[in-house]
DNA sequence: ACAAAAGTGTTTACTGTACACCCATGA
DNA sequence: TCATGGGTGTACAGTAAACACTTTTGT
C-alpha cells in the first residue's frame, strides 16, 4: 500500500459465505450446505453461495454475518475466513469474493427457519451431491470442505456442530460424518478424554440403552 | 454475491506482500523481511509492508508479484495467499489489503538486487527486532511469521529459502533458524532421507571437514 | 594424528490402532 | 435374560527423541 487515494477504482468487492450443517437425511445425518437461487443475471436461475456486496461502513466478518442473514435467515456458530478469490475471468465484469466458511449448530437451523419464516430460494445440498453453480463456488465450496475435513482433524471445531451438551456418541458420529469414515469408539473416547477440552457434567443422556454421560468442551481453552 | 452491478464503490483494494528470506548477521544467518520507507500520507516515512493498489485487469496472485517487484525489486521464490484484512478502521479511509507470504531463495537476493539495481527506501528487517510499522501492519508480519513457522512442521516449504542443491546440515539449519530451536543432527537426516521427496545427487559440498553429498527435491511430489 | 563434521546404529518412550472384554439399561 | 450401546483394559506397531558410535576429510 503506497498511497490513500490510489487507483482502486472499479473493483467491486463481495462476502459470501460456506456454512455447513448436519441435516437429517434418510441414512442418517448427512453434512450439508444452504444454496441460494440467483434472481438475476449472470448466471440466473443458476444455485450460487449465500453472499452480497461488502458495505463500506463494515468489517469483514460483519458483512459475512450480514448478507448471511439476509439471504438465508442463518446466524451461525462459527465463522472462519477461508480465502479471497479474486482471477480476473471469475466474472463478467471485475468482482473480488472474500469467503468465509462457517458452522450451525444442528439444533438451532429449524429454530432459526421459524423465527425467520422460511426464506425464499433457498435449498440445502449434500456436500456429496452438489449441483453445479454460478461462477467458481463449486471450486470454492470444495476448498471449504477441504479446509473443514482438515481442520476437524486437529481441533474442536466439530463442536461447532453440536449443541452445548452432547454425548461422546454423539461427537463421534459428527466426526465419522464430516471425515466420511468410521472410528473406533473405545479411541475415540479414550483422544477425547483426555484431551482437558472435554469436561464430564452430571447428566445423562437416557434412550435405549444404557444412558450416556452429556459432555461439554471448556469455556475458553 | 447478487449482482455484477451491485454497490461495490468507495472501497479500494491494496495487495502487500511479506516476503522471508535468511540473511548473514554478526551471529549466523537470520530470518529477515524487506520493509519499504512510506513516502506519503499517512505514516509518512515510517516502514511498511511492500505492495500497491490492485489493477481491475490482473489477477491477485500477479499483483502481489508485480506490487513487490515494483517496490523492492524482488521476485519470490515461493508466493501462498495469506489472509485478507478489512477492518473499517484499519486506515484512514476504507481499503482492504489481500496480504499473501513468500519465500526467497537466500542466494538470490543480492543478485536480483544486483540486476535491477539497488532500490530506494528498502530494508531488511530481523523478524525478531521489528520496527513499529504502519496501519496493522505489525500484526499482518506476525500473523505471517506464524504462519511461516507453523507451515514449516507439516511441509517441504524450508525449500523455497535454499538453492536447488543443499546439503542436509544447511537444511537443518534453515530449520532451525526458522523455528528458533536446535534439531538433533541424524535424526532430522533420517526423517527426511525417509520422506521420499528428497534426492540425493552425486555431487559433494567440499570444505574443511568430510564432505557432504548434495541433495535436491523432488520435482513434483 | 587430530579436530570436526558426515553419517550409522541402538535404545527408549510415546502414540495410534485393533480388539477383547465388562457394565448398565430397556424391553 | 437378552440385545445393545456405554465404557475399560491390553497388546502391538510405528514414530519420535536421545545419544553412543564409526567414517571421512583438511590441516
Amino acid at each position: 500500500m503506497t498511497d490513500a487515494t490510489g487507483a482502486g477504482d472499479a473493483i467491486r468487492v463481495a462476502v459470501s459465505t460456506v456454512i455447513f450443517s448436519l441435516r437429517t437425511a434418510e441414512d442418517g445425518d448427512r453434512l450439508m450446505l444452504p444454496l441460494v437461487r440467483r434472481t438475476r443475471t449472470p448466471h440466473l436461475g443458476q444455485w450460487a453461495l449465500p453472499g452480497g456486496w461488502l458495505d463500506p461502513a463494515e468489517d469483514l466478518d460483519a458483512a459475512a454475518s450480514r448478507t448471511l442473514a439476509e439471504t438465508t435467515a442463518l446466524k451461525p456458530s462459527y465463522l472462519e475466513q477461508l480465502y479471497t478469490f479474486g482471477d480476473v475471468d471469475r466474472a463478467p465484469t471485475r468482482a473480488i469474493s472474500i469467503v468465509y466458511w462457517a458452522l450451525l449448530r444442528s439444533d438451532l437451523v429449524d429454530a432459526q427457519r421459524a423465527a425467520a419464516g422460511a426464506p425464499e430460494n433457498v435449498e440445502w445440498f449434500d456436500v456429496d451431491a452438489m449441483p453445479p453453480l454460478a461462477f467458481d463456488h463449486n471450486r470454492i465450496a470444495d476448498y471449504a470442505l477441504w479446509r473443514l475435513r482438515n481442520k476437524v482433524g486437529y481441533s474442536r471445531i466439530a463442536a461447532g456442530l453440536l449443541p452445548d451438551e452432547f454425548t461422546l456418541t454423539e461427537l463421534r458420529e459428527v466426526y465419522e460424518t464430516v471425515l466420511g469414515q468410521r472410528l473406533d469408539p473405545s479411541n475415540f473416547r479414550r483422544l477425547l478424554e483426555g484431551s482437558d477440552e472435554l469436561v464430564p457434567t452430571e447428566s445423562f443422556r437416557t434412550g435405549n440403552h444404557r444412558p450416556a454421560r452429556l459432555f461439554r468442551y471448556v469455556a475458553s481453552a
